[in-house]
DNA sequence: ATTTTCGCACCTAGGTGCGAATCT
DNA sequence: AGATTCGCACCTAGGTGCGAAAAT
């Protein structure tokens, strides 16, 4: 059956769509589980004066840009709960003690490869392992400052380099956390030894069966580049 | 005295100069003086498979760009002398043996800042430590392609991203060197192993005064610990 | 005979939590 | 008492030339 059409109902319709125009972007959060293994016990956050990464790293994967469109990716923290945390290691949980403090708008991390296209964004995951946290109020390293005790939930933001400037705003429950100077449950201290390979140090090895292990034959000649070694931290010591 | 000109003359005169056009882009290398040191003796730069960095680092100053105008920033190599090379270590000197491989452009450096407005590449010098050398002819890791034995001299390449694309290329004597997979001439050996922090284990440090170190007093009971270490050295070596 | 490769010990540079000391 | 700081040992990650072995 054919299917006619007046002019006006024609006229009436929506313009097609131009390329780059009404695009959907999506974010996705990069390791997912290991974010929701620690949120489910309460991430936290060491935060020091000279700056201290996150880990897990915030990490994601953009789509729905316009590939030769140039659009500069930011990312900070949103304070989501205006009060001060106390960790109760009666109860094993975190108590709300109060007010927190008035909270300034915070700084920017700005992806260094910004500017970029949106095919480089999309080409591979976006890593904000750069990006540290510190407690100084008077930082100037450029560090995201946060308050210790309080809140935080990473935002990342996308943003058009047209006229428009155009923000999109995304961010993940799983990536909450709260800023500590210090861990206070040890559970989070334990799975961050776990996960992060720069705290392998801390692991507990498996113990190795030693009893096949016998001073080596040539232990003596090897003796004469131990001692400098020990008689040295003798001397430190002793300072 | 009056001066008088003609309708003429005054029409025939260039145009006062707008701002940001003929500028007059300068380049300067830093540690010219390590350079010339190198130079001196011949620079020979090791090139590897994986890839290795450049010793000196090629690193410059750059003055008299727009300060908002964009630019990319790039170096490549130009092959000075289209032959082949050999040190006599008789004569303690390069010559050449006939003449090179044919050379294909070579790869271009970009430098990650890129593309980046004047006032940011002229903030601070512009270090292209990160750039590699590499002899794989198939190498797919963006890498600098070069001959061994071949002499190149790198060229620093400022290009306006306007409409004409604008290329200024800059280059240094200083900076001439031989690709080379193992060094020849010992001299450059010893003057990489005093000047490139990384090669801080080849330097020949001033023999210590060790006539105060004695056994500590704890040694016997610091054994335990070392004997499994020796051990395991020896069931390595067994292997 | 000359040139290249590869594993290695030894560095630089900097990211971990620990624990004693200190601050508030 | 709770929160913070700081030096430290122990890691990751990767840039050095060495020297034996291999390739050409």
């Amino acid at each position: 059956m054919n299917r006619s059409f007046s002019i006006d109902s024609i006229l009436a319709r929506k313009p097609k769509r131009k390329i780059g125009e009404d695009r959907l972007i999506r974010v996705f959060l990069q390791s997912a589980n290991l974010w929701r293994r620690f949120h489910s016990l309460g991430t936290e956050m060491i935060v020091t004066k000279s700056g201290r990464r996150m880990f897990p790293t915030l990490s994601v994967i953009i789509a729905g840009l316009d590939p030769v469109k140039n659009y500069v990716v930011m990312v900070d923290l949103e304070c989501i709960e205006l009060k001060r945390f106390r960790y109760s290691f009666h109860q094993s949980k975190w108590i709300s003690t109060g007010p927190g403090e008035s909270e300034l708008p915070s700084r920017m991390f700005v992806h260094s490869d910004s500017p970029a296209r949106g095919a480089h964004w999309m080409r591979s995951p976006v890593s904000f392992d750069k990006m540290k946290l510190t407690n100084n109020q008077l930082d100037n390293n450029g560090h995201i400052i946060v308050n210790s005790m309080h809140k935080y939930r990473p935002r990342v933001h996308v943003i058009e380099q047209d006229e428009a400037k155009t923000r999109h705003t995304f961010s993940f429950e799983e990536t909450d956390f709260i800023a500590v100077t210090a861990y206070q449950n040890h559970r989070i201290t334990s799975l961050k030894i776990e996960s992060n390979p720069f705290a392998k140090g801390f692991r507990e090895c498996e113990v190795q069966d030693m009893a096949h292990l016998q001073v080596p034959a040539n232990f003596q000649s090897v003796l004469p580049f131990i001692f400098p070694y020990f008689a040295n931290l003798t001397a430190n010591a002793e300072q």
